[in-house]
DNA sequence: TCCTTATTGAAAAACATTTTCACCTGGATA
DNA sequence: TATCCAGGTGAAAATGTTTTTCAATAAGGA
């Protein structure tokens, strides 16, 4: 999140360009939207969002479009108990997310984590060898608190 | 996991009774196929094989008794890149689930995973409050690697 | 055994995703 | 700048998944 507003998007076409992506009006309107969101987005509501600024634009490649940017690896589905259909930008790296249960946006950070302690112990136990991990959490943002600030925290 | 077998078939019987619902011919025959899995299982999974076993179970049933376990805290729904609708029987208290890139077996476990570092970082940072999370380990299972022992892994 | 009501199955509706295919256009090349 | 063509596109249809509706059924307490 180092690369703000305007640059970021820069970025995201290159990023297709080198990849050896075409450029297309589709996929700028398309990552412009999705950059835009306030919260996760699911095909559907891209696709709405998509069509408010243009009529041309077909769900199909709204579909396409997104799996091109998860295979790219700067777009990341956001996993959720009522549905896993959300999307959000991810930079490079190690990135977890933090999605709040209250208004659904995400919070994307750094995930210097630890998990060793387990991954040794289920390969010891079990014989399993982990590559890789899904990891989300969830709570409440702090806008929502703030809105609602006696909210009850259960963990 | 310490109830073996049949037991813990009787255990979920039992538990869907405590929790107020009747058991019913196709609860039992769904859990049954459920138990019987040697993997996570999607809806359209799950119909298929309670229908070969009686032809009078409605694909409806299906979703709603999976919802209803889901709801009862046994089963557990298993997110992976490639779609979210497989369901897995999980035990109580606090199980993360480790999933095989392979052969899609789950092998579940008691996290007594330390995130705290983590959240209380993120708290600080940025307000948010966390009060639960969704963790999964991905990997290659004992037997796949058994089977194909020179996969490579990339962490 | 009877009665109440949760539960069920079938059908249809609603919703989500993928395939197909003829046409279009980005951008490399001349 | 004009040309070219493979990658990309939209529309429509096919396919797949989940939810709703409703009359009939059956679990289990009395």
């Amino acid at each position: 999140m180092a690369i703000p507003g305007n640059t970021w998007e820069q970025h995201l076409f290159q990023e297709l360009r080198r990849a050896g992506y075409r450029l297309t009006a589709a996929r700028r309107l398309i990552v412009e939207t999705l950059l835009r969101a306030e919260r996760p987005l699911t095909p559907g509501d891209l696709y709405a969002r998509v069509r408010e600024r243009s009529d041309k634009v077909g769900l199909v490649t709204i579909y396409r479009t997104l799996e091109t940017l998860v295979r790219l690896g700067v777009l990341q589905r956001v996993h959720q108990e009522d549905g896993c259909q959300g999307y959000v930008f991810v930079g490079y790296g190690h990135r977890h997310l933090a999605v709040c249960r209250q208004c659904g946006q995400v919070v994307i950070f750094e995930g210097e984590d630890d998990l060793t302690p387990i991954v040794n112990r289920l390969q010891q136990e079990t014989g399993f060898v982990v590559d890789g991990h899904l990891l989300q959490l969830v709570g409440i943002c702090a806008k929502c608190r703030a809105d609602a600030p006696h909210t009850e925290v259960q963990i």
